[in-house]
DNA sequence: TACATTACTAACCAATTGGTCATTAATGTA
DNA sequence: TACATTAATGACCAATTGGTTAGTAATGTA
């Protein structure tokens, strides 16, 4: 497009060619979580990813040496730090459990789900079978210490008898799933239904922290709040 | 392999050509299926899909003008039926909804769950940015009904007065949820874990049918069985 | 300003693969 | 048995794309 003025030399497109290796790997990372969340590894063209970092797919090249090391790094890039910093932030709570649950869940939301990260639950469930070495990875790194976290909580409750002592093992899959259905969904069919149709995450919040308690607690007796 | 045995004409490979017109659409489709949900749409060569149904990829292309069309007819193929078979079914069911909600889970998990049908779920959550209209239309085939299905439940625990009034619309992905959850599961992480760390489907579906009616029960009055 | 270094580019290559089509052989029929 | 029909094949094509590399230009330095 733009194909009259051509006095000029400079045209549009050939842009200042700039050196900035520090930041090219963090904002191919970027490109490609962007790109692989939304589209699929293999629907994904590397070209793409590099246009999408402002780069030429050689640069893309030069410091990833394969697509299948670019899909890796962007896991890798994207899980670990989250996970001990929210149980950082729980371990210090000092309130009932009861009030716990909802604190938590509101916490994995803003930390974890809200973040362009939270489309990695997404990415690692359609791979997994073609990268199992990775999705094993995933399960240690991020899935495994989010269950124990969990159920150090439900845990908890029972311990202090405040909940009903229950299968914990099963009960924090309750606890998760919706959690990870709603990225999932937001990165997936979210995309392809009406606006009238779409999840709104803090009343689904609410409501699951609401079922949750209910589903734990000894007895019914009145809750924090309603 | 096999390079020897040259005295025999009819070597291994060359099976004798059938002609069997009715049954080929449904065996790839099976194929496909299967291939899809293990690898991912792109990832899955068209051939590979002939190859296992036992055709020729010619042969394929011949009852399906197009890879998409493949994907659409896969589909089309694996809904419908089994809703409405399951809400028929738990129309004329007579007891209480306490005793319904566990009956409900295990009818889902017999009649969808446990079954190759099973796979579009991941696939369709992996897929739906890429075919945007398909993901709108198993929304609203499968989800949608789905949803409705459920919400009638609690509803009907709600007017009999065994339910507290929760709020209906998001109570139901609590229910949904983590059954969706399990068989995303089976199809993805599931094949990159070790043994001890799979889940157990039947004490999965008992916990949760315990979490949900407690989470939705009026008062703790001992439930039918423990 | 001349030179050395190297981040970056773009043209290019080789392999893959969705899709085509002329040919082949299974089947029905007279 | 001869012929017509058509399901099935597999060699083939064109387009795509992961990956390479020779060359270019930005930057530091003497």
């Amino acid at each position: 497009m733009n194909a009259l003025n051509s006095t000029d030399i400079s045209t549009d497109s050939s842009a200042k060619r700039e050196r900035r290796k520090e930041a090219r790997p963090g904002e191919l990372l970027a490109a490609a979580l962007d790109l692989f969340v939304e589209k699929g590894f293999a629907a994904t063209r590397s070209e793409e990813v590099a246009q999408r970092a402002g780069v030429s797919k050689g640069t893309l090249f030069l410091y990833f040496p394969t697509k299948e090391d670019l899909f890796k790094a962007v896991v890798r890039a994207n899980i670990g730090q989250t996970i001990s910093e929210g149980a950082a932030e729980l371990g210090q709570f000092k309130g009932s459990t009861v009030d716990m649950i909802p604190y938590m869940l509101q916490l994995w939301w803003d930390r974890f789900g809200n973040t362009k990260a939270s489309g990695l639950s997404k990415l690692m469930m359609s791979e997994a079978t073609n990268f199992p070495e990775l999705a094993a990875f995933y399960y240690q790194e991020v899935i495994e210490p989010n269950h124990r976290l969990v159920k150090a909580i439900v845990q908890r409750g029972i311990d202090k008898g405040e909940f009903r002592p229950v299968d914990v093992d099963n009960a924090v899959f309750n606890i998760i799933t919706p959690m990870v259905y709603l990225i999932n969904w937001k990165h997936s069919m979210g995309c392809c239904i009406s606006h009238e149709q779409q999840i709104n995450p803090d009343k689904y919040l609410a409501a699951h922290a609401d079922m949750v308690v209910h589903a734990l607690l000894k007895n019914n007796s009145p809750v924090t709040k309603q």
